[in-house]
DNA sequence: TTAGGGTTAG
């Protein structure tokens, strides 16, 4: 049934503004009205003109309402702003287009949504304006099945060929993980701009397809008359970054710099991160340091790029140094901070950290901190602390897969089968990292000659039909990709040549002193430390491109990224590469994608 | 004649 929009028709007038009734001015004309709301700086005086629409009895003119309501919506004041809308005696699309956009603006989707559903029964029909911003909700909620109802009521009002609308659409798609649907999306449309290949290009980036999207940049800078901005070179850098990609970085980067786009914040946070992923740390440093004016989005990106790299207490430095301009850590910036004190066995410090996160900070610590914590503490084997540390959070399942997971990596490079036992039950009780918890768990009980364990853990899996993926790894020689599983050697023509030299890499690392092993690494010295993992992981990193190790999914892929190559192991992956490219077929590839960020390419260092 | 799309750190 068809019913109007609104039914309390209330008015009431601001609070704000009745204390400043003896000061209004009378703007009698409409246009006079609206001209005063446009040219409104600050919140105060939309609420004294809000006053003077009031007195001008153009309230009932939903016009003159809508431009209020955008005001409201301008100074992010969304509950005034639904408060006039509430009152309106006749919304139309505008009023309810403009406030949805409000609470978007807000991060408040689900509100959005509300006032979309309530279109949807009244009289008051969407366009393509109110497509384009519903749309955004459910990118912003990652609500795919929502997002694909209204994506058919945009066939259903035809709207489905507006440029706006269709780039919403593929932003929503990608957002929401359905790259086909996103690409489908683009191809279907009649006419594109930059901003419908930009969002194509992104949605490729942010699903792992960094492949994908430098390609679909090469056919927008094939096109006449095109040229990206600076929106675009950022997904493109952030595309390179997600494939490790340094060639085509800098190629970016110069792109940047030829269009000058080299101060842009954001432009300049995607080099820093892109550079660090990369492994040019130093690169990442020289972009951050022409940024005029960092905020705290370059700053983070320096602090984790850093961490990763090795360089806690550079890391720290940074961190310091936005402290002291005073620039507000968040979140992620304690992400970070917390990471580098991890790798630079910094683990007082970084239990210092996490205790004033919030007090001087304002920074509640979630799981992803207590999960870095636990790491941190699992590490260094003080894992009584992690384990306690990790019972005494309350977390979601799927929040807590990583935090518990974590400390059972931790508790069997300890063998620590006790608090093994207790985290791999956490994560089969809860349904995460089933199969890895399991196997983990075996080898925890095989490390420490239980066998009896072993064999039981074999059995429940078989039992309830646990089937464990085998690791595997790929590289990336030329353009094609080629994949190994774990174990399986017998594919390489010369599997044993390969096994031999890498052993041969293994004794030259430890005789400059590498001390690999089931604890990993052990150093006090922090440069010194960052050193024997990068050589230990290039070792690991051989090995696991040959199926001859297994690492558990998503996690060793993304260290490795960072890495760089020494002499020694440039010339090992240059004579391996050879027996790949010579020995090997290509594989199905896509079957990875669930590697987040997924990338073990090397090429860029051959 | 008011309202709409794409970018960066975990």
């Amino acid at each position: 049934m068809v019913k109007p929009l609104n039914q309390n028709l209330i008015f009431r007038v601001p609070s704000t503004c009745i204390s400043r009734q003896n000061k209004l001015y009378h703007f009698h004309t409409k246009t006079q009205l609206i001209q005063r709301l446009q040219d409104c700086n600050d919140i105060t005086s939309v609420s004294f003109s809000h006053t003077n629409v009031l007195k001008s009895g153009f309230l009932n003119d939903t016009f003159t309402t809508n431009h209020l309501i955008n005001s409201y919506v301008r100074f992010r004041r969304t509950n005034d702003a639904n408060q006039l809308f509430e009152e309106m005696r006749e919304p139309n699309v505008v009023s309810c287009t403009s406030l949805m956009a409000g609470f978007i603006n807000v991060r408040r989707p689900k509100s959005a949504l509300l006032i979309f559903g309530k279109m949807l029964e009244s009289r008051v029909l969407p366009n393509a304006f109110t497509f384009a911003t519903v749309v955004n909700a459910c990118s912003m909620l990652a609500d795919l099945r929502t997002g694909q109802k209204i994506h058919s009521h945009v066939e259903t009002f035809g709207v489905q060929c507006n440029l706006v609308v269709c780039s919403s659409l593929i932003d929503m798609y990608g957002k929401c993980n359905n790259v086909d649907d996103a690409r489908r999306v683009f191809d279907g449309m009649d006419y594109r701009n930059v901003v419908s290949w930009t969002s194509m290009i992104t949605a490729y980036g942010q699903n792992a397809l960094g492949e994908c999207a430098l390609q679909l940049f090469r056919e927008f800078n094939g096109l006449p008359l095109s040229s990206p901005n600076h929106f675009m070179l950022a997904s493109v850098i952030n595309a390179c970054a997600s494939l490790g990609r340094l060639v085509s970085g800098k190629v970016a980067h110069a792109a940047v710099i030829r269009r000058g786009h080299e101060s842009n914040d954001v432009v300049a946070s995607a080099l820093v991160d892109m550079f660090a992923k990369c492994g040019c740390i130093g690169y990442s440093d020289k972009v951050f340091r022409r940024i005029p004016d960092p905020s705290v989005i370059p700053y983070t990106s320096m602090i984790v790029g850093a961490a990763k790299y090795g360089l806690g207490k550079f890391s720290l430095d940074i961190f310091k140094e936005m402290l002291d301009r005073r620039i507000k850590p968040n979140d992620v910036t304690f992400v970070g901070v917390l990471h580098a004190c991890s790798h630079s066995g910094l683990v007082d410090d970084g239990l210092e950290y996490l205790h004033s996160m919030h007090k001087k900070h304002g920074v509640v610590p979630d799981t992803k901190h207590y999960t870095c914590v636990v790491d941190m503490l699992g590490r260094t084997g003080r894992l009584d602390e992690a384990y306690q540390l990790a019972k005494s959070i309350q977390v979601e399942p799927d929040q807590g897969a990583l935090l518990w997971g974590t400390l059972l990596s931790a508790s069997r490079l300890y063998e620590r089968v006790d608090i093994a036992v207790e985290a791999s039950k956490w994560l089969i009780e809860s349904n995460q990292q089933v199969a890895a918890a399991y196997v983990t768990m075996s080898n925890t009980y095989a490390m420490a000659g239980k066998w009896e364990n072993v064999h039981s853990i074999r059995y429940e899996m078989k039992h309830n039909g646990v089937y464990k993926e085998p690791g595997c790894s790929w590289v990336e020689i030329r353009d094609s990709a080629y994949v190994f599983y774990a174990g399986d050697v017998s594919l390489c023509a010369r599997g044993s040549e390969v096994a031999s030299l890498l052993r041969e890499l293994e004794r030259r690392m430890k005789e400059r002193g590498y001390v690999g092993g089931s604890r990993g690494l052990v150093s006090v010295d922090v440069e010194e430390e960052a050193k024997e993992e990068i050589v230990g992981l290039h070792s690991e990193r051989l090995a696991l491109a040959f199926g001859l190790i297994s690492i558990p999914k998503g996690v060793t892929i993304r260290v490795m990224k960072n890495l760089r190559m020494c002499r020694d192991c440039h010339e090992a992956f240059k004579l391996i590469s050879e027996i790949v490219e010579r020995d090997f077929v290509v594989r199905d590839v896509n079957r990875f994608h669930h590697f987040e960020n997924g990338s073990c390419t090397c090429r860029d260092f051959w």
